[in-house]
DNA sequence: GCCGTTTTCGGCCCGACTGTTTTCAGTCG
């Protein structure tokens, strides 16, 4: 069992106790264990016969050893087998649902005996719910569409899950003598927010024909394995314990630009291309682009030689999706896509001031390490108070903390001072103008929405903007990813708005909180805004997930001058923000 | 359940916002 379904169970069962109404500091302390577990870099399996280092991890004491002990050789812990005694599996889906928490859950399922949601939505439905307390016909709406949304996105993985176990399979495969390559293909490799299945493309000495069998067989007796689904000729498909599908195909070199470029998709953009091949008497398969007349192969060995066979350039997977890269390729004017390398700042991130996990240091030093010029340091301010927010005084003083590590950097690196402010439901900050003046960057982000309506909403963030400290508006839409759904804003209202102020956009690539999608970040560019690419990092490894944020950027065709922290130093970055009164 | 002591028990993240209320419980970040 690996370190994230450790984390998850334990997790569950913190959700289990609040199902149960247990005391709530119990609860918190087996989320902060599947957090400290999550985050640990070694297999806690590799640790089991040293219980020592397992209770060196903060957050673990004696219990939680023994229970990631009893995880780790029985697969569950006894106490989370005594609440699923009370209560069932798919409550837990019912908590992922908006307005639904534990307290809800427990009503339901006393009230009506409801515990999962097809039977939720019945009861809902059937006007059973609206007798209980607290619930009436608006709960019963906004609990409706949560639902709908629920369904359409909770059968995807969000990428960074999806990458994180590509990683984790791939490593193991890699281990096989004979194997050279493993490219995730699919939307992974496409960089949508989403993947519906793992597609794993395996090529090397090991994979020809005559000899694959001995590395199918190696795959198919991987141990993440849950259920082995399928196992062919050269194909192995499985189910991990999360039930993400995974499809290994094992291929040989000869072919394997082909079946990149096959399973890569997108399947309108593979339709067009096959169209394309035909009209020039070729046909496109998953194995080679053949001449039709004699089954001669054309190319096969690499994408390149297949998009350059049909007289296209290289098309990058992120815009393969039959949106107008074809005719690009075609006249050679694809544009040249932003890359992580073109990115030389990050303008948002937390440290352990408020909920960040590390230092001011150690957030510049990992940043440093990264090949960033240059950062923001953005903690919360007052209003997060559970992220333990700062009010004006606090955060005056943490410029200081700010600009001594500035110094102490040596211009090797640049350390801002800045603030990530709560717009209110009226739209004015919860901090003060004079304090919001000493600060080089002030990200202002909604970070309660609740059920405004979209008028409220809007209005709420352009009032936020005419504060003319404001010099980036934080996760615009408040949008996850997966579950619930960001605020209904009038974004095109937003995005003029901001452009005419000079205010910059984020971009928000950490996965897991809220961004643009790329809709949205083409519109940003047509308007003329500013955009900047930030993580909101938590911890020094989540600055990588600047990769995210980038795929993303490539999807709607950015370049590095779309993008203002590609600037090459903090003060050039800074003047190209909106000037401070 | 963890942690750090003042070493064996008390503290641990709290305020805005909503719905259904007529004073507040529950959700969310």
């Amino acid at each position: 069992m690996d370190n994230i379904s450790i984390a998850r169970l334990l997790d569950e069962t913190a959700s289990l106790l609040e199902i149960d109404a247990a005391d709530p500091f119990r609860i918190r302390s087996y989320r902060r264990a599947a957090e400290a577990v999550e985050q640990q870099t070694t297999q806690l399996v590799t640790l089991v016969d040293d219980p020592k280092q397992l209770l060196a991890i903060p957050g673990i004491g004696k219990s939680m050893a023994a229970n990631i002990q009893a995880l780790l050789s029985t697969g569950t812990i006894p106490l989370r087998e005594e609440l699923l005694q009370k209560y069932k599996p798919t409550m837990l889906e019912l908590l992922r649902l908006p307005g639904m928490g534990p307290k809800t859950v427990a009503l339901v399922w006393s009230a009506c005996q409801v515990s999962d949601i097809d039977s939720l939505e019945a009861a809902a439905k059937a006007g059973h719910l609206t007798k209980l307390p607290r619930m009436g016909e608006k709960f019963v709406t906004k609990l409706l569409k949560g639902i709908e949304d629920h369904r359409k996105n909770s059968s995807r993985f969000r990428v960074d899950k999806a990458q994180y176990h590509a990683d984790i399979i791939s490593n193991l495969i890699r281990e096989f003598p004979g194997i050279d390559e493993i490219t995730p293909a699919g939307s992974l490799r496409r960089g949508r927010e989403t993947v519906g299945d793992l597609d794993l493309l395996v090529t090397g000495p090991a994979c020809e024909s005559d000899v694959v069998s001995a590395a199918v067989e190696y795959v198919a007796a991987l141990p993440l394995i849950d259920k082995l689904l399928a196992k062919g000729q050269n194909k192995v498909s499985f189910t991990l314990r999360n039930n993400l599908q995974v499809d290994v195909r094992l291929l040989p070199r000869s072919g394997y630009g082909a079946a990149l470029q096959y399973f890569t998709g997108s399947k309108m953009h593979n339709v067009a291309l096959r169209q394309r091949a035909i009209k020039r008497g070729l046909t496109l398969n998953e194995y080679a682009l053949l001449r039709v007349e004699d089954n001669t192969i054309i190319a096969a060995a690499s994408e390149a030689d297949i998009y350059n066979a049909l007289d296209l350039d290289y098309i990058p997977p992120e815009v393969r999706e039959n949106s107008g890269e074809l005719e690009a390729a075609a006249a050679h004017t694809l544009p040249h896509l932003i890359t992580l390398a073109d990115i030389r700042g990050d303008l948002h991130m937390h440290t352990d001031a408020t909920d960040g996990r590390d230092t001011i240091r150690q957030m510049a030093e990992a940043a440093l390490a990264r090949g960033l010029k240059y950062i923001a340091i953005t903690d919360h301010s007052k209003n997060l108070a559970m992220t333990n927010g700062m009010d004006d005084a606090r955060a005056i003083d943490h410029i200081k903390n700010i600009r001594k590590i500035d110094a102490e950097m040596k211009g090797k690196i640049r350390v801002l001072p800045g603030i990530e402010v709560d717009i209110l439901a009226d739209g004015a900050l919860d901090l003060e103008d004079t304090t919001l003046a000493q600060m080089d960057i002030v990200v202002a982000s909604v970070h309660s929405h609740f059920n405004q309506s979209i008028e409220e909403m809007t209005t709420r963030v352009l009032r936020a903007l005419e504060n003319p400290y404001v010099r980036i508006l934080g996760h615009p839409t408040g949008r996850k990813v997966l579950g619930r759904e960001g605020y209904a804003i009038n974004i095109d209202l937003i995005l003029k708005r901001v452009a005419e102020l000079g205010v910059a956009v984020e971009h928000n690539a950490n996965p897991a909180r809220s961004d643009l999608n790329d809709l949205n970040l083409r519109l940003a560019k047509q308007y003329g805004c500013k955009i900047v690419v930030d993580t909101d990092a938590h911890s020094t490894e989540e600055l990588d997930q600047m990769r995210y944020g980038i795929t993303q950027l490539r999807r709607a065709w950015l370049t590095p001058t779309d993008i203002l922290n590609t600037k090459p130093t903090a003060d050039s970055f800074l003047q190209s923000l909106r000037s401070k009164p």
